[in-house]
DNA sequence: GGATCGGTTGTCTAA
DNA sequence: GTTAGACAACCGATC
């Protein structure tokens, strides 16, 4: 009896792949054993509402646009197809549990915190509905949930530590790609017409890129470029097994790392299979670069910022993180308007931030380099703002990567070395000391020498005419010192770290004033409150 | 609980 | 061209 037919959906969010999906294949495996009694119709739900109020710039909406027209296409390789459902999850869930007959949704399970409370919504309607629920995890390759429980309940807050605990579980066995599904999948007529009239379509660059003018040049998206690309990547072995990211330049003309991010970002690339991969090329060269610096080291990092962000749902802003300093930084529109559209007058610093929003991709230590100015560095304005910004024009946008990593460099967590300040003008030299990656993306500059592309302020009056190129006409004056600024902003953060030690500890300023004076040797009085810290941690998890 | 060590990827100068 | 040490001194982990 065809009417009585029960659904099987699969929720596509991240994970915008068919290979190593364990919630999809929970889908099909389950259709192919009773191909009777089953549709299968794998989902992606397109809030139009986001459109508005998501900050996602068009590189990004052009990015998911082809990345679910190919998901689409290796659906249908399997018999299946892509069903693009319009609207928002708790009100379309109810619908279609009702229309399709829903006996089982399937997911893949995501830390971020409005994802939490999505899903828990979700969860609630399907228990209303009597449908039941699987969710997966694999988007990482360690469960977050695990590592944290691993570690007696609280997330490892250093790298080291936090391979040490995954260094003690099981990795898990990655999937086959799914096989076709056989059994006539046809639905029921009325949903025939539905589907006819293209109501569950894929979305046109049209209808998802807003401004169309924002649009740059097209790194080409999707699962199946994602594998190709990895295997591009992996093609060179002994490239692979010497890669040391500190190595890398972050200013070539050409990327001179993977790119794999933007894929891993949306699933398109199973971090499991790369890390299995990778883990086969080590295993054929026996010397080979180690975590932190080599290729696995970096889908290491991604899996401690994932680890650390799933204890706090306020992992995205300062006030309420338990893992941020908190620190006075000043609101300064002017320069943060400066900095966002690469007008520092800074060269390499507004190269890279002109990379960044014509190509949705910035080498990672470029990424260093623009969030140290932006911050601790030059500009003392807030992680946050620059982690805006960064969302925005991202590609590989990540809600815990990208938090991670803007409270690394602006020292407010996880890494506390704040006298070690990038120089706008030295980092670039090292391995760029032509400065050729200025004079593509700074192109005001290209006529000037490589002796002052850095340091155009260097030049005169004269020779910046000769060079076609006037400071403060046609390319601006810089908009600090950072010779004389940096050296104040270390000053500041010491404060700042002062202040939060006192916090922390519940010691006054005076009391510890007090201590000083009593000692007797050169070392200050370092507060070093266990049972305050302790308290902090706990409030983590 | 105090001392020591190590920490993905700093800069600058001097030798 | 390369490297060591100064800079001024942070944190978390460990013993």
């Amino acid at each position: 009896m065809e009417s009585q037919r029960r659904t099987l959906v699969h929720w596509f969010r991240k994970g915008l792949r068919v290979h190593d999906n364990p919630a999809l294949e929970r889908v099909f495996s389950t259709a192919r054993a009773s191909p009777e009694k089953f549709y299968v119709r794998p989902i992606f739900i397109l809030d139009p509402g986001i459109l508005d109020w998501m900050q996602i710039g068009a590189n990004r909406w052009r990015f998911l646009q082809q990345t679910l027209a190919d998901l689409d296409k290796q659906l249908r390789q399997l018999k299946s197809r892509l069903y693009v459902v319009r609207g928002k999850p708790i009100e379309v869930f109810p619908q279609l549990f009702k229309r399709w007959q829903v006996e089982l949704l399937t997911f893949e399970s995501d830390i971020e915190t409005y994802a939490q409370q999505r899903d828990a919504s979700v969860q609630k309607l399907a228990r209303t509905a009597d449908v039941k629920v699987d969710i997966h995890c694999s988007h990482t390759i360690y469960n977050p949930e695990v590592v944290i429980a691993k570690n007696l309940g609280k997330a490892p807050i250093t790298y080291q530590k936090f391979l040490s605990i995954v260094d003690q579980l099981k990795i898990p066995a990655v999937l086959e790609r799914p096989k076709v599904l056989t059994m006539n999948m046809k639905p029921p007529a009325d949903e025939l017409e539905l589907e006819d009239a293209n109501v569950y379509d894929c979305p046109t660059l049209e209808e998802l890129v807003k401004r169309p003018e924002e649009l740059g040049v097209n790194k080409f998206a999707g699962e199946t470029e994602a594998l190709r690309r990895m295997a591009d990547s992996l093609g060179d072995e002994l490239w692979v097994a010497n890669f040391e990211k500190p190595k890398t330049a972050p200013n070539s003309l050409e990327p001179s790392t993977t790119v794999l991010s933007p894929y891993l970002k949306f699933g398109c690339l199973s971090s499991r299979v790369l890390h299995k991969r990778l883990r086969e090329i080590l295993a054929r060269q026996p010397k080979h670069s180690k975590p932190p610096v080599s290729l696995i080291g970096q889908l290491m990092w991604r899996e401690f910022y994932y680890t650390v962000a799933a204890a706090d749902p306020n992992f995205d802003r300062m006030l309420g993180n338990a893992y941020s300093l908190q620190i006075p930084w000043q609101e300064k529109p002017e320069h943060l308007e400066a900095w966002t559209h690469g007008r520092t007058g800074y060269p390499f610093i507004d190269a890279i931030m002109r990379q960044l929003r014509q190509e949705g991709w910035i080498h990672h230590l470029a990424r260093h380099a623009v969030a140290c100015f932006l911050t601790r560095g030059d500009l003392w304005i807030s992680w946050e703002e620059g982690q805006r910004v960064f969302e925005q024009l991202l590609l590989d946008q990540d809600w815990a990567l990208n938090a991670g990593n803007w409270m690394w460099l602006s020292a407010s967590a996880f890494f506390h070395q704040y006298f070690r300040v990038y120089s706008p003008v030295a980092f670039g030299k090292k391995t760029d000391p032509s400065g050729d990656y200025i004079r593509k993306y700074v192109p005001e500059l290209a006529k000037y020498p490589s002796g002052c592309i850095y340091e155009p302020w260097k030049a005169t009056l004269s020779a910046q005419r000769e060079y076609g190129c006037v400071l403060g006409e046609d390319y601006p004056h810089r908009i600090v010192n950072h010779d004389v600024v940096h050296k104040e902003n270390i000053k500041r953060m010491s404060a700042a770290y002062k202040v939060n030690r006192q916090v922390r500890t519940g010691k006054m300023e005076d009391e510890e004033d007090e201590q000083e004076q009593i000692s007797t040797g050169k070392r200050k009085a370092r507060a070093v409150g266990t049972s305050a810290k302790s308290k902090r941690i706990k409030n983590v998890a």
